[in-house]
DNA sequence: GTCCAACATGAATGACGATTCATGTTTCAT
DNA sequence: ATGAAACATGAATCGTCATTCATGTTGGAC
């Protein structure tokens, strides 16, 4: 039986140049998706952009969703293993999470683009839209479980606070990377950084906090 | 003159039959733009939902985009309007803070298209989607800043804050409310707003906190 | 150097959907 | 009651696209 297909995944690539035109796709479809949004986004902006035919997609891609889905997801695992390697070996949490907060703003800055694919990916498979949080969450809660037990970190629910963090997070990466084009000044920085340790309430000793 | 029009913007329907079309078709552009989003939707779907038939839509609407930008600044309206009466009268910053998610929560969970119908708009008209925040966040600063003079809030810039504290209010709610389907449990609610008043840093007197 | 799997091409197909328009129907001020 | 403005209709128009396909081209294993 030499092969039922019709239709099916393309297999990856077999060769060097073959890897390189489906490089060129997804950097071309990151670019596409990231200004046009999903459903703007066409399979003939994205083939033009990367210099290859209309017909080379359907070598690489199922489907235009597939390809967008690939993005997301890698998008999504290079920012946490960033992350990750970003807060490895610093031993207060505090610091690790002020540390987190200046490499999430970084990876944003030179991944202009992640805001509106992973926004748009709610509307295009709402599951690995979630995944993309939750997975993100789940690392959250690991570390601040661990600190809420240690007494560095306030007993709070380790969710709720994870997706609080995110919140800010992302919303602070919106006004300034996004809106502003540039990292967001360090008494913005700082300013949030308080938020996160100290909260609104300002301290009735007067030797701690701003 | 008897009117030079052909395309322009129609006009405000003149008798209560018109205004309940209208009202019909926004009611119907709300579930289908909140459920298929932007482009996905379609204008026949929206008028078969609305039960008129498609030229109908042209009476009303000068376009797809418009209506769509009319829902999004009347969600934007209300929700503020909302916002604005559950907390007046209240005189403590920080229970204005707790009141106002309360009553965020409160509004989102009628809505339950409004964050896809809002997140959507960046694609559809960034200015607009700007607006949104940006007026949201305004009245925030206005707030804030009043209390952080009066010395009930920590003394930041008021912006990171403003934008730093949606950024909460909106994943919580896009974790519960819209996942889950059902306002937070009061133990996660508190916990939120424990992080908002505390910060995550425990205190070190142990009469006050959790 | 040959040859074949891998890669590349771009025109054709088939759907779908926003908007327009020519034509009816209803409302209400007089 | 009546006529004109408002409102309502749905078929027709004009584009746009994702995907397919029949056909060429290329690189590297032997």
């Amino acid at each position: 039986m030499p092969e039922s297909n019709s239709s099916v995944a393309p297999a990856k690539p077999a060769t060097a140049r073959g890897q390189r035109t489906r490089n060129k796709l997804l950097d071309a479809a990151e670019q596409v998706f990231g200004i046009q949004g999903y459903d703007r986004a066409s399979i003939v902006e994205i083939t033009q952009l990367a210099g290859v035919a209309q017909g080379t997609f359907y070598v690489y891609f199922e489907s235009k969703k597939s390809i967008f889905i690939e993005l997301v997801e890698t998008l999504g695992t290079n920012l946490r293993a960033t992350l990750r390697e970003a807060v490895a070996g610093i031993d207060t949490r505090l610091e690790v999470e002020r540390v987190g907060l200046e490499a999430f703003l970084q990876f944003i800055s030179s991944h202009e683009h992640m805001y509106k694919i992973v926004r748009q990916c709610e509307f295009v498979d709402e599951e690995v839209y979630r995944a993309y949080y939750t997975r993100m969450a789940a690392g959250y809660v690991a570390g601040l479980k661990g600190a809420m037990k240690r007494g560095e970190f306030r007993k709070l629910n380790p969710e709720a606070v994870a997706y609080a963090l995110m919140g800010i997070f992302d919303f602070v990466g919106m006004r300034w990377i996004l809106w502003e084009g540039k990292k967001p000044p360090k008494r913005i920085f700082d300013d949030v950084f308080a938020l996160v340790a100290y909260g609104l309430t300002p301290d009735e000793d007067p030797r701690r906090g701003k």
